[in-house]
DNA sequence: GTAGACCTTCCAGCGCACTGGAAGGTCAAG
DNA sequence: CTTGACCTTCCAGTGCGCTGGAAGGTCTAC
């Protein structure tokens, strides 16, 4: 199977295909006498997992962690279930985050709402946004 | 004012300082004799809403906009306003996109509760997110 | 005169996951 | 024999907002 085929099944490029291999993700398969790389059935299989992985939100870090003890013999069931609690974790501070940051937002545009132009001076640049010290980049 | 009283005064580090400069946001400040940066008063104001639109969720690029409006004599508060609206749509899509991963890790932890990591074969890799396939990262 | 606190410029790198492009090799079909 | 689809490697860039470090200049205090 020639990366283009794997491609073409597993939805990504073949940049990405190669990337990954790169990255650690993938093992080095073998060549063609032509030099041209030749999966296994199964890289499909491997593909298929990342995909998952990553749209769990996994990290590229973390899958390869996932996939070594895998690939040791080793069952990383427990290990992906920690990943899986840590992203949670993660999700629910971001989540926390960015209602704060909304809020804030929604302060400014009422008060922008209710901001005569006239008022903004050189000195300010903006009254709407003077003195919003929030310190919340999201 | 030398770019290290600034940095002490604005919370920033003298290297930000110079990137916002290089970076179009404060306009170069004429030096002293020795060849150092100084500046008036007034870019402590500058510098203050840099932090508050930052604070604000702005990006950089949107900052030099709405100064580069001021810097015309112009008032920016339309755009400011306009601004603030599409943040607000933005995280707005960013919450719901954020509660959607949420949702699915959730389901992805009951069922990693649920399952036996005898089931998990090296063809699945991980059965837990096996078949995931929610073409969602966050 | 020398320590050291501060300043200067310039270049490079971070993290993250790719993506683009150049320059060239391989292979099947016509 | 040529076309064109596909493949190879290697290098560099994307976006965002800084941050680090090297190599050197300036100024004040002792």
């Amino acid at each position: 199977m020639r990366i283009g085929d794997l491609a073409a099944t597993s939805g990504l490029s073949t940049k990405t295909i190669r990337f990954y291999e790169q990255a650690g993700l993938l093992p080095e398969p073998p060549r063609t006498p032509g030099g041209y790389r030749d999966y296994p059935e199964r890289t499909t299989q491997r593909l298929a997992f990342i995909r998952d992985a990553r749209g769990a939100g996994l990290t590229l870090a973390e899958i390869r962690s996932v996939l070594a003890l895998r690939d040791a013999g080793a069952s990383p069931c427990t290990h992906v279930t920690a990943l899986i609690d840590q992203h949670l974790t993660d999700i629910d501070r971001r989540l926390t985050e960015l209602r704060q940051t909304r809020a804030a937002l929604r302060a400014l545009a009422e008060r922008a709402a209710a901001t005569d132009p006239a008022e903004c001076t050189d000195a300010d640049i903006c009254r709407i946004l003077a003195g919003t010290n929030s310190e919340r980049p999201y």
